[in-house]
RNA sequence: GCCCCUGUAGCUCAGUGGAUAGAGCGAGGGAUUCCUAAUCCCUGUGCGCGAGUUCGAUUCUCGCCAGGGGCUCCA
């Protein structure tokens, strides 16, 4: 230790701390030097250039688009969120793509659901088809289509009929989605269809590539992928009996067309119900020949409770509370917020009372706060008089700092870099909120303890500056988070 | 049976191959002549169990136990 030579006056002080432990302490001045680099890099401050602009795309909530989004789309969404803002921030081109399944059995189903609310609704005899969707949302949009389209279809054509009223029906559920979607902060660059993939021959094509590589073969009347030769527990479906492909057929075929695209990486954000999936989609990768580009994220579910007791949730019965009713309830940012509290691999237990009554002390207030009290500060200042410093400060001025509780608080902000970089590279949305909490409370704590606006005019603007410092920070992280940094509370 | 996730304070959860493991909520007490008290301060005998790797494990590996999820020619 006694070798130690600190020329520029980085360190306070060293000391020996225990058995092999030496903390180092960082000198006032290093601290001061930090807050105007800061102040310097503004709105840049912790950004970094990781990804040398590499082209990524994230697939997140693709949920399937006939219902309303569940709760745990709204935790897809938010992680899905932060995480492209995240890994745009650390110097990646970021696309945010939501598959819409817009094909298949569950389309067929809905559509047939719909058809039979219409038909009941102008007193036409009708079934609904077994495991049809019997939520009251489709009794709302089979009643949009009678106000809009009368009676009209009573005596049309049934497979007509059904093909327009089922994509009538689709669209507005379509829509309906996305404006969920944008109202929770969340937009998607693109919205890639699956009926696209299968209309355009993709599917096809990607399966008669698979058979030529000799890596699909029949069997029981069905046409399998030799998944296992890729670690797969067992080969897998791509065309079922009945001649139909299989989803995962059509996920080869679109997680090609993602690779055509330009994609370097690409990951998927999945519920942990389809985790049983994770292996044979790694597979398919590998034997399109791109092993190692796709990540895919597994996160944990959304239990629902209402006063302890949970909520049973199933869309073709319709129990359950949406997305969207959770958004009014609680409000966009403390959603998004509780959502990003946990990290993606634990389970959350939402409780929809319990967030109401707690709306009041949910942490985002508390982060919220502290921004307004910085605001509330700076305009109290103008109204004294007191001009604030746009340009950098000299270095000397802020000799003036140099209290505990503002050197802990510029430590804290000083941590924000780093975090932003391992939250990135680690897949830790989640880091970011815990952070903005420590942050606030540094900050709520220096200004219990100081007062900012006082007659001695050479502190106060030190101390004004250390409080814009902190503006920047809080802001710089809550636009990741895309939450609002509200002026008044 | 197999696969994935989880097991940390009364509750909900962070966190790290190293020092005395942290927040919030709940409970009790205290702080406001002053920039918002949606704030601050005080009160805490906790890493499921057992091995292994290591100078050192709550963190990594294996086994076990408990809870959740998944194992369909459903999505």
């Amino acid at each position: 230790m006694a070798h130690l030579r600190d020329h520029e006056g980085i360190l306070e002080r060293v000391e020996i701390a225990g058995p092999g432990f030496i903390n180092f302490t960082l000198s006032g001045d290093c601290i001061r030097e930090e807050l105007l680099r800061l102040a310097e890099a503004g709105d840049d401050y912790g950004r970094w250039d990781l990804g040398e602009g590499r082209k990524v795309m994230l697939e997140f909530v693709s949920a399937n688009p006939l219902g309303p989004l569940h709760i745990g789309h709204g935790r897809w969404a938010a992680l899905g969120d932060v995480l492209a803002n995240l890994l745009s921030f650390t110097g990646h081109a970021v696309s945010r793509e939501f598959y819409v399944n817009d094909y298949g059995r569950q389309m067929e189903l809905f559509t047939r659901s719909v058809e039979a609310a219409y038909l009941e609704m102008v007193g036409e005899p009708s079934t609904f088809p077994e495991d049809g969707y019997r939520g009251a949302y489709i009794y709302d949009i089979a009643r949009g289509l009678f106000e809009s389209c009368g009676d009209s279809y009573r005596e049309a054509d049934p497979e007509e009929r059904r093909n327009l009223l089922g994509e009538l029906a689709y669209r507005q559920v379509l829509a309906h989605l996305k404006q969920t979607l944008e109202a929770s902060g969340v937009h998607f660059d693109t919205w890639f269809s699956e009926r696209q993939l299968h209309e355009s021959g993709e599917v096809k094509r990607v399966i008669a590539f698979l058979q030529e590589a000799g890596l699909a073969y029949e069997s029981e009347g069905a046409l399998w992928m030799a998944t296992s030769r890729f670690g797969d527990d067992k080969d897998r479906v791509l065309i079922r009996g009945n001649e139909s492909p299989t989803y995962f057929a059509a996920d080869i075929a679109y997680h090609h067309n993602k690779l055509e695209r330009g994609f370097e990486h690409l990951i998927d954000i999945w519920g942990a119900d389809h985790h049983g999936y994770v292996k044979r989609m790694i597979a398919a990768m590998e034997a399109l020949g791109s092993p190692g580009r796709l990540e895919i994220i597994i996160g944990q579910m959304v239990n629902l409770k209402s006063g302890g007791q949970p909520v049973r949730m199933s869309k073709r019965s319709g129990e359950m509370v949406t997305f969207e009713e959770l958004l009014e309830d609680v409000g966009v940012d403390a959603a998004r917020f509780f959502f990003l509290m946990r990290g993606q691999d634990s389970a959350v237990d939402f409780d929809i009372e319990l967030a109401k009554e707690q709306s009041q002390s949910n942490p985002v207030y508390y982060v919220q706060y502290a921004h307004a009290r910085i605001s509330s500060i700076l305009r109290y200042a103008r109204e004294q008089g007191v001009p604030i410093d746009e340009t950098l400060p000299e270095r000397s001025s802020l000799e003036l700092l140099e209290e505990e509780e503002e050197m802990d608080l510029a430590r804290k902000l000083f941590e924000f870099e780093e975090l932003v970089r391992d939250a990135a590279v680690d897949r830790a949305p989640h880091r970011l909120t815990h952070y903005a909490h420590e942050m606030a409370a540094s900050f709520h704590f220096f200004y219990t303890k100081h007062r900012v606006i006082t007659d001695d005019a050479a502190l106060t603007r030190a101390r004004l500056f250390l409080v814009l410092c902190s503006r920047q920070v809080l802001r710089n992280c809550l636009k990741l988070l895309g939450i609002n940094a509200p002026e008044n509370m």
